[in-house]
DNA sequence: AATATTTATCGTAATATTGCAATATAATAA
DNA sequence: TTATTATATTGCAATATTACGATAAATATT
């Protein structure tokens, strides 16, 4: 054991899953955050923007892409990165049909 | 190492990555579903609801406790439990004034 | 009181994550 | 060509998570 069981699950709570799991880290906030504190894409720059050493940056950003949530274009020397708004979308649609149905209720 | 450096990150984004860590497992969304499938508290009942054993619904529901999703009421024999919508609420503005900033964007 | 029911906790094995030094890769600059 | 710069990959140690059997704790039922 140790593993997740995703198989007992639905797709899209696996999906939903997914993508809260990649942005379950302090760090991996940050950088969103960071992408999205200017109007462009960042080109290079972002390890030095993070309290962590480059291996472990170049990891948090493989896990932010492999969840679909940012994209990086690779720009001669260095890489852009910028928010994928799809799935930041995706999330607040599900967040917002949660809280619609939440106010019908009455309890605890 | 293999524990995440809190200590280098904001106050707001250690409890956003709290939120998001904790419902970053598909076990721990389908609780979340299944509490705001019906318009009252949920009392008992929650372990037949999953493909897992019991001692792993209780570890995963004091996972959503402890990072404030559900609140939890002892009721006799069983425990009650509900979301917080408060912790929801807190995800819905963040996602929601991330998106707002990407609207003026123009990349990748 | 004895038993059943519900949930929590303990202990532990399997697996995943986090973080970084060392190294590799690839493009640019000298 | 030989640095230099930017990012990725590898390997590994420390720690965390996931899952569950066994057991405990607490209330309810008989």
């Amino acid at each position: 054991m140790g593993a997740t069981k995703t198989e007992h699950f639905t797709g899209n709570q696996n999906a939903i899953a997914m993508l809260t799991k990649a942005l379950g880290h302090p760090a991996r906030i940050a950088i969103m955050e960071y992408l999205m504190s200017v109007d462009t894409c960042i080109c290079g720059d972002i390890v030095n923007e993070l309290p962590l050493a480059q291996p472990t940056v170049s990891q948090h950003l493989r896990e932010l892409k492999n969840a679909g949530l940012i994209k990086g274009n690779i720009e001669g020397n260095t890489i852009c990165y910028c928010v994928d708004e799809k799935s930041i979308e995706k999330l607040i649609t599900y967040f917002t049909k949660i809280t619609t149905k939440l106010k019908s209720k009455s309890c605890c």
